[in-house]
DNA sequence: GATGAATGAGATTTCATTCAT
DNA sequence: TATGAATGAAATCTCATTCAT
């Protein structure tokens, strides 16, 4: 019965034919008042919940407004259509990975397992709040090439920063720090996703189990609880990775 | 301003969007002939292709037929729609998966490294091979409720297979072997799709890594090429891992 | 003979029709300002038009949005579809009626002729207004539970009164006041029906007739000019059905 | 969702551009050897069952070989359409029309009453049996133009057969025996379907009601159980109606 | 700033009818 | 005779986007 997901697609491509209004009010370089601030956010909020609850190829911009209580004349003051705001929340999400990051890259030298305890957490916290964004990661590819540059920067930004952090604190030989990054993001990503959807929890013990198979895939030998980090533990480490060679 | 005087009043007319009329030609009870099954499949290929070419959701009926080398209106003697061909490749490719565990349930206790390349390899073929399915997979949990089933049954047998067959390899004792197996799955799933997305290969090579990561992972200890299993093999290479307990 | 050798298969493809998508503009809930109420009723009288003009199911929604001079998709504004559009009308229409019943259960008692005739009256120029949707009434019936519903407490309200009348009026004693009620609804509807497709008027003079016939059916005496009713009329009457003979 | 009434309305009219086939086998001419027949046969009952299922205009081909448990193709090898084998049926119930007519024509002079409860009788009967045909009557009206002369002339015989008869056994001359007789039939046609409508009996006893009533509306006097006639009944009766003026 | 109205391109879907087997 | 396959014309319906108020 019509499914038309057909507009969508196309009119992201096809039916974009004005530039975006000759001058007046192209919609990012708007003042806003107090109001408008106001309206803005509700209206990315709303999408959030959108996505979330549909997916985003079958949010309508009506979906939105709808959730965000105001009208569909409204929404395309503030953005110059869906993907645009798509764009918007993506920035956000991404400027928070760049602070994941910094957990790695900041971590002095070798105090790997508790670091990589601290990155799981963190990126685990990250998922949670943006999960509708992340969990339709997927459809979000391949949308508008901008989106794409977007979500492949910050991946590989991401994974440039783990495989850093892996050599550094001691690879296994027999695997490429880069692939093994690829796939401790992949699994953290959609360990998420899984693990929702089949009803399990995502809690501060899943967490531990989580690092600790992350530091073994990875570095080769088990995570620990805090503290109870042995002496001569941080000499002892790096040295199979690259010595047992 | 406007929004006071404009009196919200439930509108008078309309009601229910109508349902789809009871489907003249359910493509449910149709007899086959030889030439009937030949272009069903035609179309199933077609849609494989054009999937690929411009994904689902920017994929038309239109395409399909167009590949199929058939009309519109065949298209909708096999199929009630876009939906329903994607429903029935999805369920070609669970049962495919069914294949693939038996790799692990097979396996003859403590053979371990070996099976696991075999899986790892058996499930990556099956992935390339559905990568236009597999991707949207997730998105249609939840607007379908027959797929969900689907992908929830098939994802739940895969861990449990995962799982048994790490419970009888032996796993480290701080982990939990269904926890272990979700976030394989997770990161064999998704690590396709990143390394694709990233423009890295996923070869022979690749698949080794990602089978030792995943035996590490999951055992504690490293994978090997076959044949070279040297005795002594768990003293020496985990030493920090197994050691450490 | 070719029955045997092809062997028939459930097909495997397909399943459900999938529904009609929650509608993202759902007309219901539309706030409505004075320009929408005029477009909504441009399409109500547009429609009457082109009902009259081919026909139901003749018409397309096409045709319904040309004559009211605006465009296909302000249709699917206002009403979800041709159906959902005609039900809006049936509504009016059977308000209507509750309006004719009232000449009738208003009635002082024993006023009888008059009253009939008024009623007969009443209902025709209802017919006659509504002539296209009644046509059609009936075949709906079954196919929306809506409709059928709407036409069934109509008939039943519309029929309870004039049966209400009958008994006060006197009713014959071999007849059930509620079938004599049935029946001469029934006269009524059907006659303006039949009468316009053999191409014979239905005007003033043919109303008096159909008056006279009713008045006979169910009191079993003639009815009069207005004006004429003699004095003793109310006993005269009842009597020559029972003691006349 | 596609309704698409449109097609069947229109290929009445439109998409009829070739000839019966050039020569070869115009469905009517043909030859049918006994298998022939029954196949024909089942598809004229599946239409009646079809008809009342969903009626006429919401009637698919399709619908009528399913439940003829036959194929499309040779659906079309005995009719040309849908509307070529209405007409076959309706053929079929205006012949069996002209039987009833009988009843009233070929009744001597003043035999009233029970020729009247015999021709009741008579026509129920009939409508039983059609109903599927006759509840859709209206739909049928503006159909193509054969049917509607078809209709139109067993209307037409129907009631000069009834008008006739109401002269000749005495109508009060305040009505029109021809507008009398268009009431009466309207009325016998419609209360079958409205009484089936609300649920309530057409047996033998509401029929003699419905005698009663006629006989009353038409001649002014009450039918009579047959046996009470009463001597002299037949000079008495025409009388009230004329003299009660 | 905000809103409801309007538009129309384009996708989906139905189903009568023809045909080859 | 009978049948399933195929076709395609013509409807239906959706939704992004613009506009006047």
């Amino acid at each position: 019965m019509g499914s038309t997901e057909a507009q969508r697609e196309a009119s992201s491509g096809r039916r974009k034919p004005k530039e975006p209004t000759p001058a007046a009010f192209p919609p990012e370089a708007r003042a806003m008042r107090e109001q408008g601030k106001r309206t803005m956010q509700r209206l990315r909020d709303a999408a959030m919940v959108a996505f979330e609850r549909r997916g985003y190829h079958a949010t309508r911009v009506n979906d939105i407004v709808e959730i965000a209580k105001t009208s569909h004349g409204t929404f395309y003051l503030y953005f110059s259509n869906k993907e645009d705001l798509l764009r918007a929340l993506l920035v956000e999400a991404t400027e928070e990975t760049r602070e994941i990051d910094k957990v790695l890259s900041d971590a002095p030298t070798g105090t790997g397992r508790d670091d990589l305890r601290a990155w799981v957490g963190a990126y685990s916290s990250l998922w949670m709040r943006y999960a509708p964004l992340l969990g339709i990661w997927t459809e979000l590819t391949g949308s508008d090439p901008e989106v794409t540059q977007l979500l492949s920067d910050s991946l590989r930004k991401m994974t440039a920063a783990l495989a850093g952090w892996i050599e550094v604190n001691g690879a296994p030989d027999d695997v490429d720090p880069s692939v093994a990054a690829v796939a401790v993001v992949a699994m953290l990503d959609r360990f998420h996703q899984l693990q929702t959807f089949l009803g399990g929890p995502v809690d501060g013990g899943t967490l531990d189990e989580l690092a600790a198979i992350v530091q073994r895939a990875v570095l080769g030998s088990p995570a620990r609880p805090p503290g109870t980090r042995p002496a001569g533990d941080r000499l002892a480490e790096p040295a199979p990775a690259s010595s047992a060679r």
